[in-house]
DNA sequence: AGAAATTTGTCCGTATGTATC
DNA sequence: AGATACATACGGACAAATTTC
């Protein structure tokens, strides 16, 4: 069997499977994906194709995986408790900043650096610039 | 010839010069570039490592490809005028990054650069970096 | 309107080498 | 030494979107 199927590539319906065993607790968080070759067996896809159902896992923040180690499960809080931590200053453009607005190198603008976190991993940062000071 | 290791990986070779191509004008934004055909002829490649160069300059912001058409060089200017922007594109942690993430400067990061417009004018430019790359 | 050709998207299978545990 | 994942590359096949005839 070939297995065109509906719609939808393949590395996606293997990733979706994958998310549902995750946010299922089948497989629970902080243990180890079954490995490629397992999957690959399983889904009777290609190695390829199984790499990238996990990569998407990855962008998802769904699983970490480790050279040599595996893919671990990651767990998916709903928890948005936490809350970002902000920081405003004064900096002055570098090149590439200074290019976007159209200004001197060295010109002043206002850099707001927001935090984000997921439990004790910081998730995210942002750096926010814009025209300034308008001195606070 | 198959492919020794000259320190780069082919497709690596391939984005190269296609990035200079598109850079020096000899590819003018707005132009398709070669069909994939004529660039596994060009490069003598297999499909597969030519699509991988390809990626490469979609994730620089270089090209757009669209499905049954090609594969469309891009402007590399900032001053094009309409929707917010956005690049993203892999980069290495300065010291900054890599305190909040709490990983070795250097680690590869995902940064994302938007570039919001009121007008001519830049009103805000907003950079957004998160771990990764996780490829492709 | 329809068929054919072109082009990108996805998938398969395989292979070789490296790095990590 | 062995198992695992990672990176790269090849070839072939069909699907899907677009263009051309």
């Amino acid at each position: 069997m070939p297995t065109p199927h509906h719609g939808q590539p393949r590395y996606r319906f293997i990733a979706d499977e994958l998310r549902e065993r995750i946010e299922s607790g089948v497989i629970p968080p902080g243990t180890l994906l079954p490995a490629e070759s397992v999957l690959t067996a399983e889904f009777r896809a290609a190695r390829g194709t199984v790499r990238k159902a996990i990569a998407a896992l990855r962008e998802e923040g769904l699983a970490v995986t480790e050279h040599g180690r595996g893919t671990y499960a990651k767990a998916h809080t709903y928890n948005h408790a936490d809350q970002p931590e902000r920081r405003q200053q004064k900096i002055l453009a570098d090149t590439h900043l200074a290019a976007l607005f159209e200004v001197e190198v060295g010109t002043a603008l206002v850099e707001r650096v927001t935090v984000i976190r997921r439990g004790e991993q910081v998730e995210k940062v942002i750096r926010t610039y814009w025209p300034g000071p308008t001195d606070l």
